[in-house]
RNA sequence: GGAGAGGUGGCCGAGUGGUUGAAGGCGCAGCACUGGAAAUGCUGUAUAGGGGCAACUCUAUCGAGGGUUCGAAUCCCUCUCUCUCCGCCA
């Protein structure tokens, strides 16, 4: 969420600040709401005070038990009730006039950062890392092709069971996810973050303190009976798991790693990525997260993507690093960088990760404050995957496919696969 | 799901209608004392939003929302969360 007092003060700044985005946005309308409000303020103010003066005087009355002037004492309450007439309307405005501007406030994306690059979608994104050698080899069978040869998943049966997009993993396929899912948050844990498993289900005001509600609504899975949704991210309830707390500023940075199952409705892509493990309903991953002093938090960006990287590199996936242009940012994204993992079946790289900058973006939505000089402030959020595991596995059966069909192993996950190699039998 | 108990400041805990934003204690910070420390003493110690260059000041907030009243932490209603017992269950 952005500072409502900036919308207020320099509207003009704010607008050109989000047209980086590619997209006008217009704030005429909220910034009149917030003078209004604040004019608003300043009269009931003034009127909660002038009534709560006489309430103390007619209480003095009162105890005095001064019944020498009842008349006057009769008047006094017609005036106090005379003003609580007025504070109630005030109220009613002030209540409404603050739905109004929350309700556009929450659906305004984050300020694009001064250094990502510029641009309108994906195709302006800038590569500034390439690590590893793709490689490209003759018959190169695709990670669903392999996943089926060695039966190490079932699609067909798992749409059964719910729907399409949905895997059922099987054997090795099974034991390597959970190899992976260890191997990913034991890499993290020996570098200091402390690892959660988070609820996986997430109320609505979880997702809006992240920015999945209420503009993205039609993105994830709600439950009928309860306030509850099936968490995208662990993003979701790792912001939430501060909300209204103020943290000492001493404290920080707060380094998490969490493993969560994700779900997602994958609304409008259908017919996209329909096969293997690229594009589920519903996948696991290791996610990183911090809650930084904001003066820390570019530092920290970059701290975290290296965290996601080294994985890569354990893993010894050919990767590249893509600074996200302004107008692809997520929307509580002020600065991301995509790690992409090189795909050889597809010939191309494609994300597995996602390291985002949100600044106090998520803060204040969340309330998530901390304290320098005795003044509070709202510290900033990042995240990034580190990583999604099925993208994971895809990559590792792609890349590491032999010719005779069997996949290698890596060798940092061997000894948490227990063999070296994937082979039908 | 049934029955009961309860949500007060960083924490514990008092407070059943009138200067209560809230006693007391703990914790924390500063100062004094000390060679240094402990102990002790004094002082300070919530959050948000307004106004003021500032000292300071106004307003709101005792789980949330509504009601009664001139006045609510205190009374009434609804919701929510936590705890205990029973039932059920991994």
């Amino acid at each position: 969420m952005l500072d409502q007092k900036l919308i207020r003060e320099d509207p003009t700044f704010v607008e050109k600040k989000l047209s980086r985005r590619g997209k006008t946005f217009e704030l005429s309308n909220l910034h009149q709401l917030t003078l209004k409000i604040k004019e608003t303020d300043i009269e009931l103010s003034n009127l909660q005070s002038e009534s709560k003066k006489l309430s103390k005087l007619i209480g003095e009355i009162y105890q005095q038990n001064n019944d020498s002037a009842p008349d006057d004492f009769n008047k006094m309450k017609d005036q106090a009730n005379n003003l609580k007439a007025k504070i109630s309307n005030l109220e009613i405005k002030k209540r409404d006039l603050n739905k109004e501007i929350l309700n556009e406030l929450l659906k305004l994306p984050n300020f694009p950062s001064d250094k990502s690059p510029s641009g309108n979608d994906e195709s302006q994104n800038v590569e500034i890392k390439k690590w590893g050698n793709p490689t490209i080899v003759n018959n190169q069978k695709s990670h669903w092709e392999i996943g089926e040869n060695l039966n190490l998943f079932d699609s067909k049966r798992s749409s059964k069971i719910s729907k399409s997009r949905f895997i059922t993993l099987i054997g090795d396929g099974a034991r390597l996810e959970r190899a992976l899912i260890n191997f990913m948050l034991d890499t993290h844990f020996k570098k200091g973050y402390l690892e959660l498993i988070p609820p996986a289900l997430v109320n609505s005001d979880s997702l809006q303190g992240s920015g999945q509600l209420p503009k993205f609504s039609n993105e994830s899975f709600k439950c009928s009976d309860d306030d509850l949704w099936l968490s995208p991210t662990a993003e979701v309830p790792l912001t939430a798991f501060h909300k209204d707390e103020i943290i000492d500023i001493n404290k920080l940075p707060l380094k998490y790693v969490a493993y969560s199952p994700c779900f997602r409705r994958e609304a409008g892509s259908y017919g996209k990525d329909t096969k293997g493990l690229i594009r589920l309903h519903q996948f696991n991953k290791v996610e990183l997260y911090w809650f930084s002093d904001p003066k820390d938090s570019s530092e920290a960006h970059k701290k975290l993507t290296s965290d996601a990287e080294d994985i890569l590199k354990k893993l010894e996936l050919p990767y590249r690093v893509i600074d996200i242009c302004s107008g692809d940012l997520g929307f509580s994204s002020s600065r991301t960088f995509d790690l992409e993992v090189w795909l050889p079946s597809s010939k191309m790289y494609r994300e597995i990760s996602s390291c985002s900058n949100c600044l106090d973006f998520q803060a204040r939505r969340s309330s998530i404050r901390t304290k320098i000089d005795k003044k509070s402030l709202f510290l900033h959020t990042l995240n990034g995957s580190g990583l999604a595991i099925g993208r994971t596995m895809a990559a590792i059966l792609e890349n590491g496919q032999q010719k005779d069909g069997s996949v290698k192993i890596p060798d940092a996950l061997i000894p948490y696969f227990g063999s070296s190699l994937i082979k039908s039998n």
